[in-house]
DNA sequence: GCGGCCTGCTGGTCAGACCAGCTCACTGAC
DNA sequence: GTCAGTGAGCTGGTCTGACCAGCAGGCCGC
């Protein structure tokens, strides 16, 4: 599976015994795993390298270790955060640019309002209709606010997806996005109207959600990302980006 | 940033100092960190706990340190290993279910052969055409060689998309799909059938990467995924798989 | 001028120590 | 019999100090 650089340091004998059975199920979460001077004898290893491997296995969100905790570290649930943290690096250090940022939203946006149309139930319309107010008020509240307000927005709908990786992959994305953007473009002094927009977009998008017209929803990411974005990147990923809008059915907006 | 939940260990300071060194650009790919004693010293912190927190970096994919060098740890460049790694545990342990997954493949290898049509470069098709004599082999060679095989193709082409965020995405979902479809269904002893139909629906795509008809390449993955997986999953996610094959415009397979 | 040795440093590992505080079992009161 | 109070025994967090193997670069002898 992994390469074949073996890693010869004996912390890593404990950790890979920990994944693995983690794995394997031997090991479920709400469990306990031996204090740190009993691992240490089972391994034969001193206690230094045995925290070692409890610091590895705890960055990978599989244990936590709690001082004091005589029961020993917890064996925790599986959890997208550590995930989340580590495309968070990686997005955020990766160089990315916004045209790459921008065509991966335009399908993970269109993706969660299309299932979001079909399975939003009452409570997230509420959630929604609550975001709205939010972002309103934000308008005057400054693009910093604005801009949480409209992370939460698409958060919301991405939750309501029902889908675990378009949630998890939108909103690292939509993070990203919004920390270029907010380094970038924000110099123009028409972002009140670039809010108002925001505001319209999102009316749109909530009443095709309420409707469980999905298709229509996509199709609004789709065109609305493209109008935001289009300008701001190369002649290439404009056509890119207009494949993808094109794809749902959705219109350019006309701009010889 | 992180939530309100302050840890208290001294190798946190360490841990937190690097990344925003990192993230700040102050310390780039390739450079040095100073040794652990002097790091030691720097933070009035013991060198056990200076190893904790280089245990946390390396883990996280920013440095590496290797025994007796003698200049310090590195300072890597910006990988998706680490993100792709913590994605594969989450989707190994998360309890995801082969709807889940699959919607997410649907939308993501459909992406990926849209944006592929469009950049794909004489050698891209030439990979591929390797990978299809291959994938011929493999028919005979047994269905764990077939299935990576199959993983290849697709990986041809989410790189040759040229979007990292879908290749990274899209790999990490069709390991994890092709893990569950070993293990469940693959019962059958249509088996054969299904490696000839897969071949089959290759050549399709590749046709259409080659005419550079993204359209065709997009509606062929969803319409493919959803044939192979529809009968494996309920009512509702059969619902939403149609939803996504319709919108891009793909016919279901009528079986009434 | 140049090659080989040697010192000083590195990371990897260990043993042993101290501290603060959470748990749990035991105790005693009700 | 039940329950609150308490103390002992652990736990994780941290530090100190030590030893090892091996790489770099400076020094020395040729």
């Amino acid at each position: 599976m992994t390469g074949g650089d073996a890693d010869p340091r004996v912390f890593q004998r404990v950790v890979d015994h920990v994944e693995r059975a983690i794995a394997g199920g031997e090991l479920a979460p709400g469990d306990r795993l031996p204090s740190e001077r009993e691992l240490g004898e089972r391994f034969a290893i001193a206690r230094t390298s045995v925290r070692e491997a409890l610091r590895v296995l705890e960055h990978a969100g599989l244990i936590r270790s709690r001082p004091r905790d005589p029961r020993g570290p917890l064996v925790l649930a599986p959890s997208p955060g550590p995930a989340r943290r580590s495309i968070a690096t990686f997005t955020s250090t990766g160089g990315f640019g916004l045209a790459e940022l921008v065509q991966f939203r335009m399908v993970a946006d269109a993706s969660a309002n299309l299932l979001a149309a079909r399975r939003r139930t009452p409570a997230d319309l509420v959630a929604l209709e609550r975001n709205t107010a939010r972002m309103r008020a934000a308008i005057d509240a400054g693009y910093v606010e604005f801009g949480l307000a409209d992370l939460e927005f698409h958060e919301i709908i991405a939750r309501a997806a029902g889908n675990r990786l378009v949630q998890l992959y939108g909103d690292v994305t939509r993070e990203a996005v919004l920390g270029l953007i907010q380094r970038t473009i924000l110099d123009a002094d028409d972002r009140h109207t670039l809010m108002l927009r925001s505001v319209r977009h999102h009316r749109a998008v909530f009443a095709a959600i309420a409707d469980r017209d999905g298709p229509l929803a996509s199709r609004l990411a789709r065109e609305t990302l493209y109008a935001y974005y289009a300008e701001h990147v190369g002649d290439d990923d404009r056509e890119i980006m207009a494949d993808l809008v094109r794809e749902v059915g959705g219109r350019l907006p006309d701009r010889p």
